[in-house]
RNA sequence: GGGGUCAUGGUGUAGCCUGGUUUAACACGCUGCCCUGUCAAGGCAGAGACCGCGGGUUCAAAUCCCGUUGACCCCGCCA
C-alpha cells in the first residue's frame, strides 16, 4: 500500500511534505481554471487543489464527480491568506495535487453523503454501504469499535476469560419466542438461537472458569422497537464467589472505563435504591434520575377527607400521590391538563386532581372540596410554594406508582426540565423474586428464574413466597435499563424449589434446564452476574435515540433488512433435505 | 394482535381539506456549457415522477371512498 497518510490527519505539521493519499470525491468545485476537490475517507477530508498548469492530472480530475475512488499525490501547502478555512479541522492546509488516478466511478447517488437530512430510514437501511460513509455513522460505528474494545481489555485486566457459548443451542420456550433452526441431520427437530448464554455462563462457573465474559450476540423473535431489534449484542458476565458489593465495583469500574474510552466521565460508585423505593419515589423501576420532581405520598392527609375519592380509597387501603411542578402553574393550561388525565387514564387511573397554588391561594377543580387544614397540611407535606401546579392521583400503591411515574415522565417533557447532571447511574437492588399469576395458579420469576433469593428469606418459599426478596438488580442510567443480572442459585435443591413454584414439575426442569441443574449439583459455586445491552450502551454514549444508529446493518420494525432483503424465500430443495412443508396461510 | 403517522422525479418536500387552466411545483442531486481561489462554490441551459399497489365514485381523481402492501412510532409482548 502506497498511501501515506488519512485524509483527516493531513495538519500543518506535514506542511513540505509530500503524501500520497486514497478515497473518495466529497466535493468537486471547477472554477474553469484550477479545480478543487474535497478528498474524504474515514477520518475526515482534506482539499486538493489541481492547477491547470499540471495538464495530465488537470484533464483526468475533470473527469472526477461525486464519490469517485481516485488516488493522489500532491505536496502538503500552507493556505495563502485569506484562503483559511476555520469551519474544517484540515482548514489550514490543501495537497497541491502533482498526479491522480481514477479507481471507480460511481453511480447517480440515492442521497448525498452528509449534506442530505431527514433521507426515510428506509433508504438508508436499503443503501446502508452509503449511509455509513456519512460522519454521523462513522462516528457511532468507531464509537462502538472503542467501547468494544475498552470493554474486552477492562475484563481482561480483571481476570475475566472471553468464551464464546453457541449460536445454534436448545429451545427453552419460555419468555420470547425463540428464533428456530431446522437440523437436516435430525429431521423434525430444531435448533434455537440463544436468548442469551444465561445457562452456558453458569455452566462455566461449574466449571471453575471463575470469571468469564463475552461480546454475545442475543436473539428474540419478538416484535421491535427504537431500542429491541431482533438479534443484539450484550456484555455477557459472571464472577465465582462474589458477592452484589463485587459484582456492582465490576461494572462501575467497566461503565467508568467506557466513558473515559470516548473523554467523558461518569462518578462512581452508583447510588443504589431498593425497587420498593424506587416505584414508590419515581413510579418506574428504570426513572430518569437527571430530574428530581418525586412522587410524593399525601395518603395521610387525606385520609377521611370530605373528598369522596380520596377518602374512600384510603379506606379501602389505597394510598394518595401527589406530583409538584414549581413555577408551572400558568403552563398547565386546561387543555394540557386534559391531555394529561388521558395519559394517567391510559395508564389505568380513573381520574386525575389537580390544584395550582397561586397568589397564596390554591385553585382547581376540587380544591374546594378539601378543608383549609389538608391543604394547609399538604402545603407544608410536599413544600408547595407560589406558582406550582399539583397533580394527585389514588388507588391502590402500585397502580397508583404506575400511572404517576407515566405522569412524571411527561411532565418532565413538557416543562423541558433541565437534568442535574449528564449521567444519573443507579443500581435498582432488592427486586421481589416472584410475581403472582392468577390466572394459572402459579409464580413466575420477576425477572430470571435462576436468581436466587435473599439468604434469610429462603424460609418464606414454603411460606410466603411473594415476600421472598432476591438478589436481583438493574443498572439504570437516564431512564434506560442498561443491564440485568443477579446472585445465581447455586444449588439445585433451591433452584428446583423455585422451579416448583412456578409450576415446572421435576421432569420438566429437568428437561429444560438440565444441563445446568446437573451442573449446579456437581459442585458449583456461588456466583452471579449480569448482561449489559451493548447496543443501547453505544447508543446512551453517542446520544442516539434508536440502536439502529449504532448497529451496522440494522432491521426494519418489522424485522426486515431491506439491504439483504431478508428473510426469503428459499429453494424447495432446501426444504426438502430438512423435511419442511410449508402450509402458508 | 391493537392504535397513530406516512407513501408524489435519484433524494427531501409542496400540491390533496375546497376534484377540472398543473404541460404535477420547489430545493438538492444529475447532464452539458462558461468561469483561476472555492470550500453547502457561482452563472446559463437541460433531462428526469402520471403521484405505493388494486378497485370504486365522477363527464373528470395525485386530490373523494373502500381495500391492500410497506415504513416509522407507541400499546400488548420482550422470564
Amino acid at each position: 500500500m502506497k498511501r501515506t497518510n488519512y485524509c483527516g490527519d493531513i495538519k500543518a505539521d506535514l506542511i513540505g511534505t509530500k503524501q500520497y493519499l486514497c478515497g473518495w470525491v466529497h466535493s468537486y468545485r471547477d472554477h474553469g481554471g484550477v479545480l478543487f476537490i474535497d478528498l474524504r475517507d474515514r477520518t475526515g477530508f482534506v482539499q486538493i487543489v489541481i492547477e491547470p498548469s499540471n495538464k495530465e492530472a488537470f484533464s483526468l480530475a475533470q473527469q472526477f464527480r461525486q464519490e469517485y475512488v481516485i488516488t493522489v499525490e500532491g505536496i502538503v501547502s500552507a493556505r495563502k491568506e485569506g484562503y483559511v478555512n476555520k469551519n474544517i479541522s484540515t482548514g489550514e492546509i490543501e495537497v497541491i495535487a502533482a498526479s491522480v488516478e481514477l479507481l471507480n466511478t460511481c453511480v447517480q447517488l440515492p442521497f448525498e453523503i452528509d449534506t442530505d437530512k431527514n433521507i426515510a430510514e428506509e433508504t438508508r437501511l436499503k443503501y446502508r454501504y452509503l449511509d455509513l460513509r456519512n460522519t454521523r455513522m462513522v462516528r457511532n460505528i468507531t464509537t462502538r469499535h472503542r467501547l468494544a474494545q475498552t470493554v474486552r481489555s477492562y475484563f481482561d485486566k480483571n481476570g475475566f476469560i472471553e468464551i464464546e457459548t453457541p449460536i445454534l443451542t436448545r429451545s427453552t420456550p419460555e419468555g420470547a419466542r425463540d428464533y428456530l433452526v431446522p437440523s437436516r441431520v435430525h429431521n423434525g427437530k430444531f435448533y434455537a438461537l440463544p436468548q442469551s448464554p444465561q445457562m452456558f455462563k453458569q455452566t462455566l462457573m461449574a466449571s471453575g472458569i471463575d470469571r468469564y465474559f463475552q461480546l454475545a450476540r442475543a436473539f428474540r423473535d419478538e416484535d421491535l422497537r427504537a431500542d429491541r431489534q431482533p438479534e443484539h449484542t450484550q456484555v455477557d458476565i459472571e464472577m465465582s464467589f462474589a458477592s452484589l458489593d463485587d459484582i456492582f465495583t465490576i461494572g462501575e469500574g467497566m461503565m467508568k472505563a467506557c466513558m473515559n474510552a470516548v473523554n467523558m466521565e461518569i462518578e462512581t460508585p452508583f447510588e443504589r435504591i431498593a425497587y420498593d423505593e424506587v416505584f414508590k419515589r419515581f413510579g418506574s423501576d428504570k426513572p430518569d434520575m437527571r430530574y428530581g420532581l418525586e412522587i410524593l405520598d399525601a395518603t395521610e392527609i387525606f385520609a377521611g377527607s370530605g373528598f369522596k375519592v380520596f377518602a374512600d380509597a384510603v379506606a379501602n387501603g389505597g394510598v394518595v400521590r401527589a406530583l409538584c411542578a414549581e413555577n408551572s402553574a400558568d403552563t398547565f393550561s386546561r387543555a394540557t391538563i386534559d391531555k394529561l388525565t388521558e395519559l394517567v387514564k391510559l395508564n389505568g387511573a380513573k381520574g386525575l386532581v389537580w390544584l395550582k397554588f397561586k397568589n397564596g391561594k390554591f385553585e382547581g377543580s376540587c380544591a374546594k372540596f378539601f378543608s383549609e387544614t389538608e391543604l394547609s397540611k399538604l402545603r407544608q407535606t410536599i413544600d408547595i410554594a407560589e406558582g406550582a401546579a399539583i397533580f394527585l392521583g389514588t388507588d391502590m400503591e402500585t397502580a397508583c406508582s404506575s400511572f404517576m411515574g407515566a405522569l412524571r415522565k411527561e411532565i418532565i417533557r413538557i416543562l423541558h426540565l433541565k437534568p442535574s447532571k449528564k449521567w444519573a447511574p443507579l443500581w435498582v437492588i432488592n427486586f421481589p423474586l416472584l410475581e403472582y399469576i392468577p390466572e394459572e395458579n402459579r409464580y413466575e420469576a420477576a425477572h430470571n428464574p435462576f436468581t436466587a433469593p435473599v439468604a434469610q428469606d429462603i424460609a418464606l418459599l414454603d411460606t410466603d413466597p411473594l415476600k421472598v426478596r432476591s438478589y436481583q438488580f438493574d443498572m439504570v442510567i437516564n431512564g434506560i435499563e442498561l443491564a440485568s443480572g443477579s446472585i445465581r442459585n447455586h444449588r439445585r435443591d433451591v433452584q428446583e424449589k423455585i422451579l416448583a413454584l412456578m409450576k415446572h414439575s421435576k421432569e420438566e426442569a429437568a428437561r429444560r434446564f438440565g444441563m445446568l441443574l446437573n451442573a449446579l449439583e456437581a459442585g458449583a459455586p456461588p456466583h452471579g452476574g449480569f448482561g449489559l445491552g451493548f447496543d443501547r450502551l453505544a447508543a446512551l454514549i453517542c446520544g442516539e435515540e434508536s440502536i439502529k444508529e449504532v448497529i451496522a446493518f440494522p432491521k426494519t420494525t418489522a424485522a426486515y433488512c431491506p439491504l439483504t432483503e431478508s428473510p426469503n424465500i428459499v429453494d424447495e430443495i432446501q426444504l426438502k433435505e430438512l423435511a419442511i412443508k410449508l402450509d402458508l396461510k
